[in-house]
DNA sequence: ATTAATGTTCAGAA
DNA sequence: TTTCTGAACATTAA
């Protein structure tokens, strides 16, 4: 998304900041959007990057725009599937290829916040979530999966462990890891450790250059409204019932584990103690 | 027609 | 303290 909007977005100017459509109900902007648009009206867009899953828009007077998506929230430079869904439109000055962006949320959970810089820090910041996921070293796994008897498939999703795992990833890290998602985090020896770390890398690096994963609903697209290519590499998630194509000898499973899908082979990530690599 | 599922996060309870 | 549950929401498939 970040890498999406960047190009069209970095060094101009915010000229309007309208929110919903009066049919489409509110939701979490704060401060309310006449408040946003008086605040950012007329400042610079210096960067745009992010933090864990949450883009983050810096402004030339230090504010920051802060979105965060959640399930079907799509940050799009071209205009929206519809106005019924759409929950803010940010204009900026100059008459170019694309002039806007839409924040557009079929579900309505993402939220949308402005920072103080003062405020940046606390509210959103690394005392809120984890060493990044593309970041975290070894060590760190080491470190903070030792510290929870969660299963491993649940701390990989906990954003204040690490950031920036989602549910699709957190089973496709796995399987690439060779890893049971049912086994306590603090029980992985030192090379599921490693192969952990490998596959969060691997797997996150891919699905980025790739743009993320369309599924059949087709509800996540790029900024330009187009579709993403990792489904195609995945080896687990949503394919329960299929035979896996790494081992060719078990049947893809799905099972439920803190109200969330996960999907693994029972031969490759077969429970596996302590003692075997 | 219900029910359960869906790239998520958080408060409040166990 | 840590971990689990339900709710926020819209839409679709079983």
């Amino acid at each position: 998304m970040v890498r999406g909007i960047r190009p069209f977005v970095e060094g101009r100017r915010a000229i309007d900041f309208k929110g919903c459509p009066t049919h489409c109900r509110p939701i979490s902007i704060l401060p309310p959007c006449a408040d946003v648009f008086h605040k950012i009206q007329n400042q610079v867009v210096t960067t745009v990057g992010r933090m864990g899953k949450r883009i983050v828009l810096e402004f030339s007077n230090r504010l920051s725009l802060v979105i965060e998506p959640r399930m079907t929230g799509l940050v799009l430079m071209s205009h929206p599937p519809d106005t019924t869904h759409l929950r803010f439109e940010l204009k900026f000055s100059g008459r170019r290829q694309f002039n806007s962006i839409w924040f557009w949320d079929r579900r309505g959970l993402g939220t949308v916040r402005l920072f103080d810089p003062d405020q940046r820090e606390n509210a959103l910041g690394k005392t809120r979530l984890g060493p990044d996921a593309l970041e975290i070293t070894e060590a760190q796994w080491r470190e903070r999966l030792g510290r929870t008897r969660r299963a491993i498939k649940t701390a990989l999703l906990d954003q204040k462990l690490v950031a920036g795992i989602g549910n699709i990833y957190a089973s496709e890290i796995l399987h690439r890891a060779r890893i049971d998602p049912q086994r306590c985090a603090d029980s992985l020896n030192s090379n599921e450790l490693k192969r952990l770390a490998v596959a969060v890398r691997s797997v996150l690096e891919l699905a980025i250059e790739l743009e993320g994963s369309t599924l059949g609903d087709g509800t996540y697209r790029n900024a330009l409204n187009k579709p993403g290519q990792y489904q195609n590499e995945h080896r687990v998630y949503m394919r329960d019932g299929e035979q896996c194509t790494t081992c060719n000898r078990a049947t893809i499973l799905r099972m439920v584990q803190t109200q969330r899908s996960t999907f693994h082979c029972s031969y490759c990530q077969k429970w596996s103690g302590w003692l075997i690599e």
